[in-house]
DNA sequence: TCACATATGCGGAATTTTCCGCATTTAATT
DNA sequence: AATTAAATGCGGAAAATTCCGCATATGTGA
């Protein structure tokens, strides 16, 4: 078994990679339409062949079309990008990390979900303090 | 102006950029020794000269030595950075994307920090609930 | 079944990235 | 001031990426 290697990834692959992985899966020619700066169709089912070859993704046939679709599924890959992101621009920091998130235009969200969230929240709080002897805890 | 594109780096451009945005600054030497598989120190300077052209860094000269730095700001990248993954994992949802991130491994975090997500979020909802119209209020 | 339209496989060329050696400059040290 | 150690500037070669055209295979509809 391959381990794919997000870093390794050059920049039309990552491009390809994006796409797929917010859409879950696609065709060449849906890929294409979504590339910036659109290459021809050969040029794209050379980098999704590349891409099945290094490991990073598989297709399957849906009548005489590919269906590619990412062997890590999305998210696992959606962890690693977190911990990626926190720890580059946020000092390994999960506080810093939401706190910025929260920040962001809400674009078209609810209330409901912060409702959802705040009870994530006491759920990740009765987690993260399992023994209370770790370190120091606040009053 | 130049408006750099994250979009359009190359592989050992993005790891360059990656190690200069977790420390915010660096030398030469510094970046070729965070590398991945590190090249020559020649290499390393080149890559930053190319950066630096394409507008992405800046250097300033401490010494005889020089300090590169990002031009785009940490926060700024980092919000754009978010705003990314949030739409390529996460379906654009916040909510989701909050939840993946207390669902990490709490590593070394303190309950602190969840009251103050707490507060953060009761913020968040005053200012997310625009009853029926856009989300859009600004000063 | 046969022709047609569309998708894939292949091989190699153009471009970009990646890399380094060597000459020059700089600043501290003796 | 001369010496020296370490950093930068430059130019171009090696390697990888990016790209596409043409040939072949496949499924569809008449």
């Amino acid at each position: 078994m391959k381990r794919p290697d997000q870093e390794q990834l050059s920049r039309r692959e990552r491009q390809i990679m994006d796409i797929i992985y917010r859409q879950e899966r696609a065709t060449t020619t849906e890929i294409l339409e979504e590339l910036p700066e659109a290459p021809g169709n050969s040029t794209v089912r050379s980098l999704l062949t590349i891409l099945e070859r290094k490991g990073h993704l598989r297709h399957e046939k849906s009548g005489k079309i590919f269906v590619y679709y990412p062997t890590v599924p999305r998210d696992a890959a959606g962890r690693t990008a977190l911990q990626k992101l926190r720890d580059n621009f946020f000092d390994g920091s999960r506080d810093l990390m939401v706190a910025a998130l929260l920040d962001l235009p809400p674009s078209a969200e609810l209330s409901t979900e912060l409702d959802n969230l705040t009870e994530k929240i006491e759920r990740a709080r009765r987690q993260s303090v399992p023994d209370g002897n770790k370190g120091r805890d606040d009053a």
